[in-house]
DNA sequence: TTCGGAACCT
DNA sequence: AGGTTCCGAA
């Protein structure tokens, strides 16, 4: 599409033979939406087995996390972003700035633990990938992909 | 601990 | 728009 929505061939949605609604295909509705935003940084520490002590997907619901230290995830993401006064209780309010987004919510009761709405948020920023130069998939889309397509399909449109 | 308003920033 | 900073309330 011209307005630098359309569905790259790359995708590996796409690939996997897999229907999109069209919301779900948002690139660049805004101009710096694509980098550095909460939910990417924490989805890429969630993939990473080195940080497993600090933040992980929790067994049982799927797409639920666990802060398992929150002063550090917050110093990690106040390293990321150059705010080094950054700590848990302002990094919360950046993640539940995300409810109403549909992104993520809280998972009531369980100490530090949210859930992404991967459903939601799958295509959401999905970059428009270059069929001739396929760049490397964004490092958080590596963790959506990997549970999402291993976890419950998708209905489609 | 968790929530969400409000002002502020880029 | 997507946080960051601060804070009173539950």
């Amino acid at each position: 599409q011209a307005g630098g929505c359309s569905v790259a061939v790359s995708c590996p949605a796409h690939s996997a033979g897999l229907a999109f609604p069209d919301w779900a295909y948002k690139a660049e509705s805004s101009p710096g939406s694509r980098q550095n935003q909460l939910w990417h940084f924490i989805l890429e520490l969630l993939q990473q087995e080195e940080f497993r002590h600090v933040i992980a997907w929790q067994q049982g619901e799927y797409g639920e996390f666990v802060i398992k230290d929150p002063e550090e995830v917050a110093r990690l993401w106040g390293q990321r972003k150059c705010k080094p006064q950054m700590n848990y209780d302002k990094l919360s309010r950046a993640l539940r700035y995300y409810y109403n987004k549909r992104i993520l919510h809280k998972t009531k009761g369980k100490r530090f633990t949210y859930k992404f709405n991967f459903s939601k948020l799958i295509f959401l920023n999905c970059p428009l990938w270059d069929v001739r130069c396929p760049s490397p998939l964004p490092v958080w889309w590596r963790a959506v992909g990997a549970r999402f397509f291993v976890g419950a399909g998708y209905g489609g449109a």
